[in-house]
DNA sequence: CAAAAACATGTAAATATAGACATATAATTT
DNA sequence: AAATTATATGTCTATATTTACATGTTTTTG
């Protein structure tokens, strides 16, 4: 389905950017919804360039540093508009590894598989406030509708996915221990 | 990380199966964390067979229909318990399409993303009412801790992952309405 | 000023996943 | 009785993704 072909293309349809540029976007603002490897980023630019639908002009940094600066063509935004527009059926389910050791967890001791949700717990509970505390310093809405809507949005939705396995776990952590040692 | 080959470990931990009632277990039991293709399952299963995991005998239904019926080995058991048993950090956020149009929705008018994001919430309303009915269905938990206690678990961070899209998804629309037409 | 971290771009190989191709029997429905 | 759906197991090809290999410059820190 190509999609990060239009995660390259909507980052570039708001400023250009280099490859490297993109690899920090991919930590950062699409950090909640996508991600990339540069060695599967590369390639892609290349092949995007190659379709017209992207251009890079190479810039030097200091003395001979060559870096690439993309940016959308017009075919490419249309792409980018046409895929967006796109109605499509729910995706499968995404795969979690940590439910599947919860709901094949009674191979193993229930003292043990409580450690493993109290630790998954303490980590759940980090990340949520490092986007709670993203959310409070990023920008409020302005009743306008431009890319800073669809950050915020997107910013929310993470702190609400991530809530929502916290208290999953706190639910997890409750249920284990109210159960008998082993059935 | 071969986590298909935990999850067929963990199936056949629960009882006997063929490679036909795995692929039925994908959309039933596991559905909620972990799917795989057919053209997928048989060759893991001929290789984990062949690393003395799993065993089978072959059986015959009416006349002629061959079937691999598969049991976990004594081997088998204890490679799954001692992966069940690992403390793993987080996985990277989970990849959404649906986001990412989001995030890059000030490319299209506003009107056509409320459209887009009404038919995802009404199927997620969807999805979210069967897990729901799916739950009212389940056995209760019975203080034991045993595999039902997985099954229930899952299920109930189904609906509360499924919830919070759907709680999502109304935001965004609420936010959008309140939106000036383009900025 | 030396070391470390950040900047910058690639390729190669292995694994994971999806979709198409391929075949045959058994049970159910019309 | 014929058609359809469910049972049952595989392979092949293409795509997606990860990990390792590979190299060099610039900036910051100690």
């Amino acid at each position: 389905m190509r999609t990060l072909k239009y995660a390259i293309l909507g980052m570039l349809s708001r400023r250009e950017l280099t490859g490297y540029d993109m690899m920090k976007e991919f930590d950062r603002g699409l950090a909640n919804f996508w991600y990339a490897s540069h060695s599967q980023l590369y390639p892609e630019l290349n092949r995007l360039a190659g379709e017209g639908l992207i251009q890079y002009e190479t810039s030097i940094k200091g003395e001979s540093l060559e870096r690439k600066v993309y940016r959308i063509t017009p075919e490419g935004m249309a792409d980018l508009r046409q895929w967006l527009e796109q109605d499509e059926p729910l995706p499968p389910t995404p795969k979690d590894v940590f439910r599947l050791r919860m709901y094949f967890g009674d191979n193993i001791s229930r003292g043990r598989l409580l450690e493993l949700t109290w630790a998954q717990l303490e980590r759940r509970r980090q990340k949520l406030a490092f986007l709670q505390s993203s959310l409070d310093q990023a920008e409020p809405y302005t009743g306008r509708f431009d890319s800073a809507t669809g950050d915020r949005l997107v910013l929310e939705g993470a702190v609400m996915r991530e809530s929502a396995m916290v208290q999953w776990l706190e639910h997890c952590i409750e249920t284990l221990e109210h159960c008998e040692n082993k059935g």
